[in-house]
DNA sequence: CCAAACTTGTGACATTCGTCACTGTTTGCA
DNA sequence: TGCAAACAGTGACGAATGTCACAAGTTTGG
């Protein structure tokens, strides 16, 4: 009865994958399988070793963890997937249920939760930080283009710069940006991509 | 001969405490005695349990990592204190080292070198990441009021809204600002903002 | 198929931002 | 003691940013 859990951990801090893969050892049900450092290999791992479970970080270097989950979810045996991130906003949520992830677990919640999280997924529920799982969000009021616009404007792109790499006009961004702010409620362009960045719609 | 190690560790997210904790349990001559979210609870920790070493993270809540090794530095009893953070920037480097660290490590590094930096500075010696030992940083040209001031640029706050908080006047503001601009080479506000935290001067 | 929403653009206008030059005061240090 | 920095400010000027009104083409959901 007692199979162990298979479990491919993805989490581009090595620090990070470690200190977890070590935490999931303490436990007996568990068999970390593999690890990796980015989505593509951990989309390959996941692949060859067809584990029960793929325990992802969202961001990471090249395919983040929600393309991850998309990709993962394609496969034959599909692994359940538990995402683990240190951002508790809207839209990474929204995005990774989205995605097909059937876990949801917050890096500040006490490890403690995690081993639980991953039975509890694998019996097949869900685990969702409560933290998430009563608050209701504010939905993105962002156009694709201003979402585009606003994040030239928090790598510090001045309006004709993001003109340029747009192909659009000096006029036309302006009037994207001035939206975005009224949108977002914020007094100036800096203020503007913070928050819109804070709450996930970037 | 082989007496144990003891460890406190401070981090504020909790999975990633719970998952160093379960890393260095898995070494047989580490004694993890306690561990903190914060900085202050860190504090009270060391000067209670007098551990040989502190493994800190950075940023976190109430007192960052280097001030905590600024202040556990004047106790009797100092434990060595190993900064483990995400930022390889130089900025803390350098503050984390004049405040007494003996160890830099940095959470992209593999799981593996943790213990193994932890004995040599129990040993007596030192761990600076590879990344950080050889590479020489740019020295922060920023003066400690154009530090301020890009911070809450980097908030977004107008010269305005700086001025006030300060207590500056607005064209004094506007100069520090200026200049802030022409030191990280920077285009514009947020620009300047963003170089000037990725390099780790604010 | 129509209305609503998104996209792209122009031009005018006020405000904010950023540069420059210049004047002081305070402070650390050689 | 005296010089070099940092700190604080003023005023002028041009460039960038942000607001508004308005127009027209394209998608798209109901």
């Amino acid at each position: 009865m007692n199979e162990t859990i298979s479990v491919v951990i993805a989490e581009d801090q090595g620090m990070v994958l470690g200190a977890l893969a070590a935490l999931l050892r303490l436990e007996q049900d568990f068999d970390v399988v593999d690890s990796a450092l980015d989505g593509d290999q951990a989309y390959d791992l996941v692949r060859q070793l067809q584990p029960d479970i793929l325990l992802t970080d969202i961001e990471m270097p090249g395919m983040s963890g929600i393309e991850l989950a998309t990709k993962v979810a394609a496969l034959k045996p599909a692994p359940r997937v538990v995402v683990l991130t240190t951002f508790g906003h809207a839209g990474y949520y929204r995005r990774a249920l989205d995605a097909g992830a059937v876990g949801y677990m917050l890096k500040d919640a006490p490890a403690e939760q995690l081993a639980a999280a991953l039975r509890r997924v694998h019996a097949g529920g869900r685990a969702i930080d409560p933290e998430l799982a009563g608050a209701q969000f504010e939905a993105d009021p962002l156009t694709s283009r201003e979402r585009q616009v606003l994040r030239l404007v928090g790598e510090g792109c001045s309006n004709a710069e993001i003109a340029s790499r747009l192909y659009l006009s000096h006029g036309t961004v302006r009037n994207y940006v001035s939206e975005a702010l009224s949108k977002v409620n914020a007094g100036n362009r800096t203020a503007a991509a913070r928050i819109a960045k804070e709450k996930g719609w970037l």
